[in-house]
DNA sequence: TTGAAAGCGCTAACAC
DNA sequence: GTGTTAGCGCTTTCAA
């Protein structure tokens, strides 16, 4: 049978309200009956019942973690690092996660998670980009949300974002400083924030240190930012004849790409071609040359999130607040300095 | 605010207890009150807190799901899978899942998730090999327990786990059916049972088709089944000068070493030999050439552990009963019939 | 500074 | 068939 708060009254000589007093440390209990609470509380190994806990504070102590079933697959465990960063701040704070996926295609009829609709979470983490219909049918349900990675069109959220500006500009000053002046940048879909975000850094890094920002040099609109699309954008900028000695790609996977279409054509890297990535996914320090690129902290995005969470519930405020997670760049064997 | 219990009895016109037995259709309920009744649930949207279910049902309605790290974390989302098939199970069965992960080393000190702590779940679901100093701790609780793709060494425990004897037998039989009787296998650690029942399987079926076991063609005892092992397992066949014209490779990450090697010495695949793995991992399909593996079906291993919990939850008995998830040939381009 | 008691939303005897 | 009621373990006024 699981102790009680009853149990350690008893054994404590005390009320059961006392025992939940000490346990808040509400009001003022003298040090002596404090004393033999905890001592009590010790000896029995009790732990309160978060359920009936919960009933009477009507929270459930729990928090929703929502991620696309791609997103949470994906062979690189980018949000899966999240989710564990959230996991692990949640411990301290006494919440438990409730993970839950949703199909990347949401329709009308497609459920929500059950912890929305049994209303069994006290807010909800969002990471990554999730269907536009899925935030307009969670609306109504009115909980607390922090987005992760991703930042709805519409709206004012509170957010935990990578600091995506500061990240292209870092790595094209990396480039620049290397001596590099024809620097070219291979993005996706200049829609997705993320990307164009950092094209944004890369652009003003150029302005920054005088340089001249050429069309020429830039490939984007590819639809997703897959090693596929990275192969391809940079095949097509060499069979354009566009000449550069450096080469920002938006992510590692575009990198990947990239990498290898120039391994193909028989250029070598960083010798000829300098790159910086992206991301820091597992695989880059095991490529051929091993990637330069930019590390995003993917659990501290997760803890992060966490935080705002708690200080939105806390204080009971939606505070909008943004939240921007810094980046830095990791220099590996892909750049190297420009020679003539 | 909520909608509770009451709100649905007075629309209805009924008492609380009514509503709460047509719910869970116990009794015999009026045909025409229960039509009232759920016509109020519907058009209030009401859904029954689950804290309050669970604090008079003393059960939380949570089941924990254990990890280690390393294992959530792997790049090849195989654990992954498999916590999303329970999640999927868990939500027809009207349970929450809650991940939880664990170091790597454990040690006496190192605390227990806290939900056993606090005793928040009615039920654990343990994934993968997990330290024996857990085990230990979590003893204690007596929480029931079911095992995935995991036994522990001592002890009677329910499980589910892949059917390694089939699969490492289907691998061979595959070969031998193409015509091979030279057949190498690369695995493990042969103390850990997966790579011990593969290896089974594969004496099993040799025997069956009346060819002799030889010790040569069989190279074990790598710490670990990774890449880079299959690699050098089999150059050291090579430099062995073993012949074989065929290899079943107790993973696909050894199988992907394999191929590395094999190619790096010239010899072709499948032409001069062929080659089987075992899991059919992301990456199988995009080898050069395509991998011929044994499937295992990853949803499957969580759904049959969630199920299998359920069965004891509801039965309330510790049933100890494996569950063996049957894996399957995956026939690409890896193997060939053998010429002479 | 501490205790008595009400009540959170639900279920299950038991009574009618 | 349906309603009354006690009680699950906890927090929180209110009174002492």
């Amino acid at each position: 049978m699981k102790i009680t708060i009853h149990d350690v009254a008893r054994r404590a000589g005390v009320s059961t309200a006392t025992v939940s007093l000490v346990l808040h440390n509400k009001r003022k209990i003298s040090e002596e009956t404090r004393k033999r609470v905890l001592k009590a509380i010790q000896e029995l190994n009790y732990h309160p019942s978060q359920v009936a806990r919960g009933l009477v504070l009507k929270q459930t102590g729990n928090i929703g973690f929502v991620l696309t079933e791609d997103h949470f697959l994906r062979t690189e465990p980018f949000y899966t690092r999240i989710f564990l960063g959230t996991e692990f701040e949640a411990r301290d704070s006494n919440y438990f996660v409730l993970l839950a996926t949703i199909p990347n295609d949401f329709f009308d009829d497609t459920p929500l998670p059950r912890f929305v609709m049994q209303q069994n979470v006290d807010g909800i983490i969002i990471a990554g980009k999730v269907p536009l219909k899925f935030l307009d049918k969670l609306r109504s349900y009115n909980f607390p949300l922090v987005f992760v990675d991703y930042y709805p069109p519409r709206g004012t959220y509170s957010a935990v974002l990578i600091d995506n500006i500061r990240g292209g500009m870092i790595a094209t000053d990396h480039l620049i400083e290397l001596g590099h002046q024809k620097i070219a940048f291979i993005g996706g879909d200049l829609q997705h924030p993320s990307i164009s975000e950092r094209y944004l850094g890369y652009k003003l890094a150029l302005e920054k240190h005088g340089l001249t920002y050429d069309a020429d040099l830039v490939v984007t609109g590819e639809q997703s930012t897959s090693k596929e699309n990275g192969y391809r954008a940079v095949c097509a900028l060499l069979d354009k004849k566009t000449e550069f000695t450096a080469l920002f790609a938006c992510n590692d996977a575009m990198a990947m790409g990239a990498m290898e279409c120039l391994k193909k054509r028989g250029i070598k890297i960083p010798e000829q071609v300098s790159i910086v990535g992206f991301d820091d996914i597992e695989q880059d320090a095991f490529l051929d040359p091993p990637l330069t690129t930019i590390a995003v902290p993917k659990p501290d995005l997760g803890i992060e999130a966490m935080k705002l969470m708690q200080d939105i519930l806390n204080k009971n405020i939606r505070t909008n607040k943004k939240v921007l997670v810094p980046v830095e760049l990791v220099v590996r064997k892909s750049t190297t300095r420009l020679r003539d």
